[in-house]
DNA sequence: ACGGTTCGTTTGATCGTTCAACTGTAGGTG
DNA sequence: CACCTACAGTTGAACGATCAAACGAACCGT
């Protein structure tokens, strides 16, 4: 039985169309090097072949997988990851179009898991890597650079040396912008409901809260709490029972949100109309309805996009040994800093539900 | 400069431990054939020098990537995919602890994005695939099997002919349990709210809820609805309001549960104490405060793991081509059912969570 | 002493592609 | 006419691993 035939190669290609291996391969890598009548001959044996070149020894030979590297973070239980599946279809979209792959692999947090990316460089398994979920102290950028593996993160390097390229979204501007949306709707006393110091995240959208009152000349009232809806609901009722209780609950994610709106159900105050409140995150269930939450939406598609844009121009950068230097100056801008849109739905405006349907 | 040494190869290894190329190749792929002595020799070069084997040029040779495709749904925006992340995080996984590494890619819905996988096995960028998200009439499995494509979908093939291997989550036996649940706590009248006829996931897990009723005596009542918050609070407020009103309600998703502890509080009426709602999923906000919602957990991992295992098997069963046959008999049981598990809430038990805590 | 088997190791060929150097032809320039 | 350049295409070598066959040595039984 004549079962798997091969696939076809560059050899068989070739003998069809009556020229040799390397024509064909310019064909593919080089079609101006190869005259008009000829490149047709070529073309019309690729696709009646059904050819493609085979990825393997491709990367054998040039010394580039085209393939980028992304570990994905555990699961943490009972608590949902709102960007990370989008996050993920965003990098392997940009990734194919341009021809590359994403590979994923699982590694232990901390130092124990860089040896991973280590293993797969050497293996030359992946060109480089996507980094997501960056924390204060993370050692993998400087482990990572020391070792000229190319790499750009999706989340600010939050430690004191800034080194290796990133793409974040904006929290700071993000939050103004929700504390400018609630004073234009005439609310004043408005509080902030945040992650406890030291979270990159959490401080950079406090930062933005703190500086939008300043420039309003509004006071600023702020309560930390841990990143779950029952630390949500123990701080709004905390400031909702105060003595000058706020009109307007901005919020570091949509599930402290969730526990503030019901904080603000209990007392008989209607969301929205009482009490605005704002998380960020855009969750798909703040659009449901009975929530109808005013949030932050962030642009993970373009984070993820502009991800593997960055990463490949430095390949591209990377790959080009010999002659003169690709570029004569330094870099572009190796940060981004993408912004939210703010969504506003009944939670802070209970016209706006009406007006978006 | 001396910029960019290379990775030690074979070659080098060798010539570092005084032995030939295919040696330190079997001390890596057959070690049993090498002398102890020389292994030792061998392993102390391979760590001193930090090797480890070109993936690209192994498979060249090897005709075998050791790479699992994987095709990254599009991620709907405003509905929340509970399984996607975990499925995913559970396959990397999975896979990196045999060597094996998981490719991502995207591709259109329907016939277009077959030729990607084609593509990938042509130019043999993987050896075989995962699937997820099967539907019915799913064109992926009859295609991939035409041409001898390996893969292993998580979700049954729910055409007529069930071909190629599937790992699933027995939903009829989830909601079985969840009606006997319910009806241990003495309810009768109880109510399925699914989905609309033709989904093969809703169909499976109403036949669980009809089958439980009709085992244990008690009438049945169906309302069909469409996965979102307000349909299953459209569903159960026509039930609730109807001539004899269930007592519990077993809805087919968490979020169309949701919908529905939304309509018993409307009402009045104590989720849990007068009517019990179960939802299906365990989506982290089930467990949240203030929902509390009583819903069948998959087994993702498990899954994964699975789904990762038979395609190993099946794979290595292709990869061992002459000689006599791997297994005389016929390939064992290719598909797996697992079995979801109850979480108790108050949503059916106002003293489970006092229990659990 | 001889052929046979086993064990440990080496050697040459090969996977499919791209790189670097080369060949031959045509056209332009002095 | 000699020379240089540009163009179109070919050829051998290389990437780093594994496969298949061969090798020498030791051991064995007759």
């Amino acid at each position: 039985m004549a079962t798997g035939r091969r696939s076809p190669t560059l050899e068989s290609v070739a003998a069809a169309s009556g020229v040799s291996r390397q024509t064909v391969s310019n064909v593919i890598n080089a079609p101006d090097r190869v005259a008009p009548p000829t490149r047709a001959r070529v073309q019309s044996a690729i696709e009646s072949l059904n050819y493609s070149p085979n990825r393997m020894a491709r990367s054998l030979r040039t010394r580039a997988s085209r393939a980028i590297g992304f570990c994905v973070p555990p699961a943490v239980p009972n608590r949902l990851n709102p960007v990370l599946d989008r996050f993920v279809h965003a990098i392997a979209d940009a990734a194919s179009a341009r021809g590359f792959h994403v590979l994923l692999f699982t590694a232990p947090a901390g130092p124990a898991g860089l040896d991973g990316y280590a293993e797969l460089m050497a293996q030359q398994a992946v060109d480089g890597f996507a980094l997501s979920e960056t924390v204060v102290n993370d050692e993998r950028q400087a482990w990572l650079m020391e070792r000229g593996i190319p790499f750009v993160a999706f989340g600010r390097t939050w430690n004191d040396d800034d080194s290796g390229a990133w793409v974040d979204v904006d929290g700071a501007a993000g939050v103004a912008a929700a504390v400018d949306h609630v004073h234009g709707l005439g609310h004043r006393r408005i509080a902030f409901l945040g992650w406890p110091r030291g979270s990159g995240v959490g401080d950079d959208r406090l930062g933005g809260y703190l500086a939008a009152c300043e420039r309003l000349g509004v006071p600023s009232l702020v309560a930390r709490g841990t990143e779950s809806m029952a630390e949500g609901h123990a701080m709004a009722s905390r400031l909702l029972g105060g003595p000058e209780p706020p009109t307007a609950l901005v919020c570091v994610s949509d599930t402290v949100a969730l526990g503030a709106l019901r904080a603000v159900a209990r007392r008989n105050l209607a969301p929205g109309r009482d009490v605005a409140v704002v998380g960020f995150d855009d969750t798909p269930f703040a659009a449901l309805p009975g929530f109808e939450l005013t949030s932050l939406s962030q642009p993970i598609e373009e984070a993820g996009r502009t991800v593997v844009r960055m990463l490949l121009k430095h390949l591209e950068r990377k790959g080009s040994r010999r002659g003169e230097a690709h570029e004569p100056g330094e870099p572009p801008a190796t940060n981004v800093l993408l912004r939210p849109t703010l969504v506003i739905r009944s939670s802070t405006d209970p016209e706006a539900s009406r007006l978006a349907r």
